[in-house]
DNA sequence: GACTGAATGTTATAACATATCAAGTGCTAA
DNA sequence: TTAGCACTTGATATGTTATAACATTCAGTC
């Protein structure tokens, strides 16, 4: 369960400035950036996979912190809500975001061997669900793109 | 968490036809439609809508089958596997193909109040993601897109 | 009849998620 | 300055979804 498209870069500063980015963006908009949701998100980028909101917990709780199932959920909530974390409904587990800051429709790449997970940026993907839900008079405020895929390491291993 | 585009047909005459091809489909494939299975894809379509495997397992309970967990989950498992029935993974919950037989990438819509699901067929949904997956040397072999929505009803009561 | 492989029965438990209510915190407006 | 409010956190309990593991049954076939 590694992420894929992050094997030469600079881990500390990446997640130094994406924390960063969210203080200022949660400064902006008037959301309360609290010890717990930034020790999430700071986890999340640490690890930068998918993460089930137990495993969050358990490094939670090494922390010291109070580890309810409800602190994970809700600093996950926050986390999504704000946009700067996703959720993969494939795995239910969660995932810092990669592009936090730009607007973008997350689409997923998920090995269904060793659960990798690669966040595909906008541009690349394209979809025409509109004419479908305008038949049925259905509203769409949010599209879920997940890939079930195999990634090199696990082609190879087949 | 009604389906969606199903409001005038001849649903038991729907039922049994599917019934039917989904015989025929496994005599061809040498697959086994045991009484459980048939049982539960007939729920599944009597249902009209998306369920929990403890939603269909109640079903199977009244009928007087055994009840425990695995028993759904076997039987949703075939159906799955075999193309009659889909799993909505923002649900957790699984829906009988609308287009059994035609080979096809289902997009589900979901009214994110009410839980109805529309089954959109592939003619109608796009996807770009294969420069993203070519990129890092995915290779995709499904793909879900699942569409959170507001229906009709939801939209009116907002 | 005995073997084989698939399907089913059964028990137990793992994994994921939320409801509820109490307590603390920080802001602001009388 | 303190009363009230909105929000966050703490804590307990429970609900919901899913699978591991092993025993048993059954249909086909040698």
């Amino acid at each position: 369960m590694n992420a894929i498209g992050f094997e030469h870069h600079d881990h500390a500063t990446c997640i130094a400035s994406t924390l960063r980015l969210a203080e200022d963006n949660c400064a902006q908009r008037g959301l309360k950036f609290t010890p717990v949701r930034r020790r999430s998100l700071e986890i999340l980028l640490r690890e930068h996979r998918a993460m089930g909101a137990y495993d969050l917990l358990a490094v939670l709780a090494d922390d010291g912190h109070s580890a309810q199932p409800p602190v994970a959920y809700r600093a996950l909530d926050f986390l999504v809500t704000a946009g700067f974390a996703h959720k993969i409904e494939r795995l239910n587990a969660y995932i810092a975001c990669c592009h936090l800051g730009s607007d973008h429709t997350p689409a997923f790449l998920i090995c269904r061997n060793c659960r990798a997970v690669g966040e595909a940026n906008a541009s690349q993907v394209e979809i025409r669900l509109d004419a479908a839900a305008q038949a049925v008079g259905f509203v769409i405020e949010r599209t879920v793109v997940e890939a079930e895929c195999l990634c090199p390491n696990c082609q190879d291993a087949a």
